[in-house]
DNA sequence: TATTTGATGTGAAACAAATCACAAAATATG
DNA sequence: CATATTTTGTGATTTGTTTCACATCAAATA
């Protein structure tokens, strides 16, 4: 009855970002225009690729003039809807749960965690701004906040059956950092990170950059690691 | 000088990851040998992708016979570099730091973090398994223990500053967790790790499956985050 | 206002990845 | 031992993504 959904994130999306969060930082220093050329340098992208990526979300600058970065936030911000706040609970109060969630750039980018949960009574004294419930409480918050999605941050061996409350909960979506490949219907979407895959990437191409050195072979790993 | 080198890592390499986790999980159960199919019900990608993917890294299993599990194993072990140790050093022990300090599996894959770093000296008095030095000693660890791997988990404002050090110490890659585009020399790798935009995807995928509700658009969904 | 300049936006072309289709090989079966 | 069956491995095909090339438009200039 459950089917794997695991889901990579297109990499149009991942530039998206990428612009974005340069846009961000170019307005705080207080331009206020840029030209794809601009942000392509900024992110290590062509032009060509940024105005593509922007005719695929429908975004549009003006010819000779470039794009407005407050327009072409704002648009993003939509595009994201990045205008209204995200209610967010998070399962798994231990080592990563607890750096999760005092991240504070969750909070600026407008995605507030507003419950955590763990199945330790001893985690649920936690002092902390974010309150720390029993699992006893899930579906009761996330109905009243109206929560879709969760960050799951408890042991490989619960992932499945808290995954599996979470669903029957209401959730739609879950960012899960428990190495396992959780089984949902295919309305929810499911993020894996990985974080020893991450790190095991790197050691996987350092080890190819090592073992052949000389340009010709750093020109076919930047084929292999495209952006 | 320094130029961009933003990678993402390439499909095929995530799900010869997915496979691996798969195969490991099948041995602890007892099982000794696999098809393609059997790996790909389990994962949710075709068996085709499965045996091109291998095919890809060079791995070939026997006709009628499909793959021996533990065989299957050591060619990826092989692959990945995962019969030696890796030595890798942690810079900044804060809320993220600490957790990734703990976290076991990295030791599981034979990833060991041998040092850890951090500017604040309050900091460097943490019990932990891990010893936590100053900054001022990085280039002397980093020599003795041949480290060519950093995971690097300092604020975004000091991130530049870090990874510069780390190149200079001879550091060869990266994982970085700060939420800026580092500038290396192009032999260096850097894996960017971006949790805010990890959740984002989640929400924005979220977003667009309640908007279109229905069969027709779950399918499109599912073209633009394929497998 | 006409002309030049410079950047966008998008089909077309080139390239890359995934799927298909089937020959080859290993095993099972009669 | 010949034949049927099953699964691999890989060219061929399709599908998807990136790059190229240039028409188009907006602004600057004369
Ligand atoms: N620590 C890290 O840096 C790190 C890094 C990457 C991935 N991970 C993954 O994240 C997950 C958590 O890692 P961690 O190091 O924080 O582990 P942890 O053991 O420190 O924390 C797990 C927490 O989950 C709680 N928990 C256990 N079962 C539960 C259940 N059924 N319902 C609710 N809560 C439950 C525990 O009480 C504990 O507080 C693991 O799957 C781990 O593999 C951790
Ligand atoms: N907390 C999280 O869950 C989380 C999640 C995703 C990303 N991040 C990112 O990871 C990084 C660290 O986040 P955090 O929440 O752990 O922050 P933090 O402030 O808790 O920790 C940062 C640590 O780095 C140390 N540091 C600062 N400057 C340094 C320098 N120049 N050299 C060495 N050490 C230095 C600080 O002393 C501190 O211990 C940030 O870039 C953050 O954006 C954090």
């Amino acid at each position: 009855m459950k089917q794997i959904t695991k889901y990579v994130i297109k990499n149009s999306l991942k530039r998206i970002f990428l612009y974005r969060a340069c846009l961000a930082r170019l307005k705080m220093m207080g331009v206020e225009k840029v030209f794809s050329y601009t942000l392509a340098n900024d992110t290590g992208v062509t032009p060509d690729q940024v105005r593509k990526d922007f005719s695929e979300f429908g975004i549009r600058g003006n010819k000779r003039g470039g794009y407005e970065i407050s327009d072409l936030l704002e648009k993003m911000e939509n595009i994201f809807h990045r205008n209204k706040d995200h209610n967010i609970v998070l399962i798994g109060m231990g080592n990563l749960g607890l750096a999760l969630s005092k991240y504070s750039k969750f909070v600026q980018r407008n995605m507030n965690i507003v419950a955590t949960f763990d199945i330790d009574p001893f985690k649920q004294k936690i002092r902390s701004d974010i309150p720390v419930y029993s699992m006893s409480r899930l579906k009761e918050i996330i109905d009243r906040f109206r929560i879709k999605v969760a960050i799951l941050a408890v042991p490989e061996i619960s992932a499945q059956q808290v995954s599996d409350e979470l669903v029957r909960a209401g959730i739609k979506g879950i960012v899960n950092f428990a190495p396992v490949l959780l089984k949902v219907p295919p309305e929810v979407v499911i993020n894996n990170v990985n974080l020893c895959d991450e790190l095991e990437s790197v050691i996987y191409y350092v080890h190819k950059l090592m073992q052949d050195e000389g340009l010709k072979n750093l020109e076919i790993l930047y084929k292999d690691m495209k952006y």
